[in-house]
DNA sequence: GTGAATGCAAACTATTTGCAAAGGT
DNA sequence: ACCTTTGCAAATAGTTTGCATTCAC
């Protein structure tokens, strides 16, 4: 759990006429801090214990505004489409456990590219964008279930 | 536009004791038919000019059962996850045009195995399901815009 | 005729907006 | 002091559930 640096948020903001807010620090720790997909209710209880008065909307707030600076990205799956995971690649994707929501960055884009070329060349589309999530077990949930599907 | 055969869908369903109802049979029509991505309350849309009365209800649980029998997926994107596709490939993914919601899939499974085991013995995840989408402009929509970003 | 499926209304969950009050700079 | 940001309450959007009625078989 590494110690977030808020400074270069505080100076990012500061460079818009914007601030940075104890609401906002916290809800950046806990992205920061955070090994595994949060909803927004989950960012919410966890920002509590440094801003105890935070309320919902600053964290659906304060999710967007982290979105846009890229440290933080929507986790979009078949199951549910309201996670929120930290981001510190620039065109990462995410790797996913089903059953404790860990999630680890991929870098990807590379990997991709030739999947997408190929796209553009069948479909006549000009591809600009793609999500990818992937889905699975991490190493702990393997152990804890040597049985199971 | 190809015209549907239902006959399928009716024997699948008769299997299971299931029954092929008109709503049903609208909204598959409406699913099959369709060449772009659409909300449940486009399908209602839609479905309404064969089955005048059908509510948003049974659209929903409509498409619930065709995604079971996998013939329809939903479609996730950043902008929104209420879409839903028609699905002909077995592992398909789908690239849809950001501007008037034209899908087309792509059979895709191959190109991802070498990522996905890559990804597995990079973070020791046993992945077990991916989730590809990709967004582009279809060639009808690049001729609509010479210009634009 | 029987049981699956429908459609409405209502419940529920997730998210956004309006606005007065609070707080960073 | 100024102007951004907050938090509440209320509005909105998307989806699910309960239940009497309808309809495919």
């Amino acid at each position: 759990m590494p110690v977030p640096d808020i400074e270069p948020l505080r100076r990012r903001l500061r460079q818009e006429g914007r601030r940075l807010t104890r609401p906002r620090e916290a809800v950046a720790r806990v992205m920061a801090e955070a090994d595994s997909v949060l909803t927004p209710e989950e960012v919410r209880a966890r920002a509590r214990t440094t801003c105890p008065g935070i309320g919902l909307v600053t964290v659906y707030r304060t999710l967007d505004l982290l979105t846009d600076l890229g440290c933080v990205r929507r986790v979009h799956l078949e199951a549910s489409c309201h996670g929120y995971a930290r981001c510190d690649l620039d065109h990462g994707h995410h790797v996913v456990c089903r059953r404790c929501q860990t999630v680890v960055e991929i870098a990807g884009t590379e990997d991709l590219a030739p999947l997408l070329r190929r796209v553009a060349r069948r479909t006549g589309f000009r591809v600009e964008d793609h999500l990818l999530e992937l889905v699975g077990l991490c190493p702990a949930c393997q152990d804890d279930l040597p049985e199971e599907a």
